[in-house]
RNA sequence: GCCCAGAUGGCGAAAUCGGCAGACGCAUCAGACUUAAAAUCUGAUGGUGCGUAAGCACCGUGCGGGUUCAAGUCCCGCUCUGGGCACCA
């Protein structure tokens, strides 16, 4: 009779829940603290799917494995509540969001209880919440504060730069890292004279927080701008998505650009996850070199191969290049002006898909800077206005971009890098037929022959740089976070406009700022949120400035989820995001574990954020997450990804009610390796169900037929020790190393070794059962109450293993001759190489092949074979 | 195009300081129990060939080379699948 797991299921959790037996005491130092962290899910309509648990079993396990280990276990979850869905489900029924929103949080965590983890249910957080919004909200607003000192490459406070702008104006800052170039320098009595909105709009170029007018995907039928990652997504749904100049807020990311990449050192972290995060960033150090226009007007290029210098024949710049106007000669105005009306009506997608160049001549020449050539200025949208000073130096000869171009064009090619002349297309490249991008040694390139690439990038930036015509610079593909969106469900950005321009944060102690109520939900009309709409809270009075009206922008889903990791460790503290003393003994994660489609967003927003917190004192970490594993999808049972379309959706419910919720936790553990890609198998889980019944007659017998167990304390033999110190063994190792499918499979040969004794010797059966809790814990509190035990089982002490009692008297020896093995034989464990040897050629099998054959060469191995090799 | 990960029986997978490939599980087949079925238990199960049989031989970890006494594992060159990036100068 299999062991009714509905019900025991149901008790324990009840008993968990009831008892707080997995609450948390953040403030016991009395143990080593381990923090085991879960991505919060977004609580969608549709309920929780099969691949949430696979993540969140591992943590579990690893959870309760600590726990059993005797670490104080920080294991909790929550709700990355606000978001578009529950939004647009608004809009259609007219029911709050926070009303769809409850009841979705309600049932996820009905879902994940029955599944039995074990998170400390009272730190739930949810991002939707004011008691916790008002602090997202205060970290934006500190952010809003602050600014990145590149002297000391750390954030500090604003407070701080009013202070030095009062003393010494800007002397001691590079300006133009912050302002784009020197022309806002001023004197401290120059900022001293300012008005406050003229100080304003010069902090704005230091804050982290700051507007910028810039291009956006607006979805018209949303009433809202997306993320890049987010437009596919709906225009999939049909709607249409359109780039637009908006004005927005942005975060100063690229400021900790040089601080993400090199944070990343150090992190147990997927290789391919570091490598993401470092392309996302795609620092390259190169110069800005300045040609100047025959007007002499200066035209700055970004390279990073400054030693093909002689070999420029054109510049290109982008049709959005702020001196295009004056670059074009009244002749070609026309063709200019058509060329940049195309390139404006093409999304940034459709231009990096077409592979053919486009561009036109604009009349102009550029004087090369150190030839003193002249060289033609094109203008082409291959060169993107946004990266480096959206004018490239064209070198058809070294560049491939550069090389289509000018082919098309009809450009000249000069080759000034030499390939090694053994390179196949040596000839071709020297006469302009090929491009060479590889490294080579300098050529054509007046004083610089003979140098090689690397020498001369240094050497020709040093030589314009001497004449002012280059500096040294590094260029980030990583950009500003957009950071607004027209949405009613997100967080309100805490600032109010005045009529006379100054911009307010609300203090800290008005937060949080809550959300309006509003009748209907609706788009605003316009390109501001619902929030547009809420009169009554929009408007702002203020004694000194005015009538204000407050931000409508909301904040993007990101925002919540940049720190619920320090919440969790204090949760309900109002009168700060966390205790400092808290986050000191908590910090870092020690593992987390999610998705590896966060692996640059999320995970880049949440560092970044989190470094912000610690150069101005709120933690005691530099980064937030040690080790992080990601989990692979599960796929249907047909190898598609799950989708209701598909109709191959698996629903955890269906599934715990079939084979109960430590059937469906082994069985996500067992079916792989857990960061593969893996489909599930619905005949699969009746072996681990089959093994929790194998199991449950081990431990307790048929309790139906009255055929209980028998155990006993009577000494175990050797085989029994062998075989029980074997699977500790095993099994803490897999755990440690989360191979959860092996730790279980050691649990399977354990039970098929056990379950045919008469009489189980009870030290063997309490091991199993507390090895078995963390993987399948409702049976195994079952079990140990069974066994006579009150109580849980959760923090009994981990089994520990004896080596001595797991090695073997006697090992097999592979007898091979000429490497094809011939035979078997039993040796005393840890024989001599040389004894091996001497058995092996007395050995029958052995002598018979070798017979009349000369004895070539031995080879010995303790332990494991001898190899003959005879002829 | 570039970068990363992966490819092992009918299926999910195990085994990587180079040392018996296929642990564990699914499926299948045979047997036991049963009036019967389910459940459970026992056994078999990589392929090909030979043998009445115990057994024997050969082949076998995506493909082609290489190193080695010995390769799923190391090296070189490919193919396919999945993921990421994609005019970033």
């Amino acid at each position: 009779m299999p062991y009714n797991f509905t019900e025991i299921e149901q008790r324990w959790q009840r008993y968990w829940l009831q008892h707080g037996t997995f609450r948390t005491d953040t403030h016991d130092r009395s143990r080593p603290k381990c923090y085991i962290l879960d991505m919060f899910p977004y609580p969608s309509g549709d309920g929780l799917h099969i691949g949430h648990p696979e993540g969140y079993t591992a943590t579990d396990i690893i959870a309760r494995y600590k726990r059993h280990c005797g670490f104080n276990v920080l294991h909790p979850m929550g709700w990355d509540a606000f978001g578009l869905p529950a939004e647009q489900y608004a809009m259609k029924t007219n029911v709050h969001p926070r009303i769809t929103t409850e009841r979705n949080i309600n049932n996820f965590r009905r879902q994940l209880q029955a599944i039995g983890f074990s998170y400390d249910w009272e730190r739930e957080v949810n991002t939707t919440d004011p008691a916790y919004y008002r602090w997202t909200q205060w970290i934006f607003l500190t952010m809003y504060d602050s600014w990145f000192d590149y002297r000391t490459n750390r954030g500090r406070p604003i407070s701080d730069l009013i202070e030095e702008f009062r003393r010494d104006g800007c002397a001691n800052i590079d300006c133009a890292r912050y302002c784009g170039d020197d022309a806002c320098c001023f004197t401290a009595s120059g900022w001293n004279a300012m008005t406050p909105l003229e100080q304003q709009q010069v902090l704005a170029n230091f804050r982290l927080v700051y507007e910028a007018e810039t291009p956006v995907n607006w979805c018209e039928g949303l009433g809202s701008v997306l993320a890049n990652e987010e437009v596919d997504e709906w225009v999939e749904k049909g709607y249409t998505v359109e780039r637009r100049p908006m004005r927005q807020w942005m975060m100063r990311i690229t400021a900790y650009a040089d601080r993400l990449l090199d944070g990343l050192e150090g992190l147990d972290w997927p290789a391919s996850t570091l490598q993401m995060q470092r392309e996302w960033i795609g620092r390259s150090t190169g110069a800005e070199i300045t040609f100047t226009t025959e007007d002499g007007q200066p035209l700055k290029v970004f390279t990073t191969r400054a030693d093909t210098l002689f070999g420029v024949t054109f510049v290109t710049v982008a049709p959005e290049h702020p001196l295009i106007a004056s670059l074009t000669t009244e002749a070609q105005r026309p063709t200019v002006e058509e060329y940049r009306r195309q390139a404006s009506l093409k999304s940034e997608l459709d231009r990096q898909v077409s592979d053919e160049k486009t561009g036109v001549f604009t009349g102009s020449y550029a004087l090369h800077p150190a030839s003193g050539a002249r060289v033609p200025i094109w203008t082409g949208d291959y060169v993107l206005a946004s990266y480096g000073t959206g004018a490239v130096m064209g070198v058809p000869a070294h560049d491939e971009r550069d090389f289509t171009f000018a082919k098309k064009f009809a450009l000249p090619i000069a080759p000034v890098i030499a390939p090694p002349s053994d390179h196949p297309s040596y000839q071709a490249v020297m006469a302009g037929e090929a491009c060479y991008t590889d490294p080579g040694t300098m050529t054509n390139s007046a004083q610089f022959d003979g140098l090689d690439s690397a020498a001369g990038k240094e050497a020709v930036t040093a030589h314009l740089a001497a004449i002012g015509a280059a500096r040294a610079t590094i260029q980030y593909k990583q950009r500003d976070w957009l950071f607004s969106r027209q949405r009613y469900w997100g967080e309100p950005i805490p600032l109010v406009r005045y009529q006379n321009g100054i911009i307010e944060p609300l203090p800290a102690s008005q937060l949080p700022l809550r959300l309006p109520e509003i009748e209907e939900f609706k788009p605003s009309g316009s390109t501001e949120s619902p929030l547009a709409l809420a009169a009554d809270w929009l408007t702002v009075e203020h004694p000194e400035h005015g009538t204000g009206r407050r931000e409508t922008n909301t904040m993007p889903q990101w925002g919540g989820s940049c720190w619920y990791y320090l919440r969790y460790i204090d949760p309900t503290n109002d009168s700060f995001a966390i205790d400092p003393e808290l986050e000191k003994y908590w910090m870092p994660v020690d593992l987390y574990i999610g998705g590896g489609e966060h692996a640059v967003l999320h995970l880049l927003y949440a560092r970044f954020w989190h470094k912000v917190l610690f150069d101005l004192g709120h933690t005691s970490t530099d980064e937030p997450f040690q080790r992080l594993i990601h989990q692979g999808l599960i796929l249907g049972e047909d190898g598609q990804k799950m989708s209701k379309s598909r109709g191959n959706v698996i629903n955890p419910d269906v599934v715990i009610a079939e084979a109960g919720a430590d059937s469906l936790r082994l069985f996500e553990m067992f079916m792989g390796p857990l960061e593969m890609v893996k489909p599930w198998s619905t005949k699969g889980i009746e072996g681990v169900r089959r093994f929790l019944n194998r199991s449950w007659r081990m431990v307790v017998g048929d309790e139906e037929v009255n055929n209980l167990a028998v155990i006993t304390d009577r000494a175990m033999t050797p085989e029994e020790e062998r075989v029980l110190h074997g699977t500790i063994k095993k099994v803490t190792e897999d755990i440690e190393g989360i191979r959860l499918n092996t730790a279980i499979s050691a649990l399977m040969v354990f039970v098929n070794e056990f379950i045919g004794l008469e009489e189980k010797p009870r030290q063997a059966m309490e091991a199993f059962v507390v090895l078995l809790s963390p993987l399948a814990p409702h049976i195994a509190e079952e079990m140990w109450q069974k066994l006579g035990h009150e109580g849980t089982v959760a923090y009994q002490p981990w089994p520990q293993y004896d080596e001595a009692k797991i090695a073997t008297n006697e090992v097999e020896i592979v007898l091979q001759v000429n490497s094809k093995i011939r035979g078997k034989m039993m040796m005393p464990a840890g024989t001599e190489p040389n004894v091996l040897e001497e058995s092996a050629l007395s050995h029958n099998a052995v002598r018979e092949l070798i017979e009349g054959k000369t004895i070539r060469k031995i080879i010995a191995v303790k332990d494991k074979l001898v190899n003959v090799i005879a002829g």
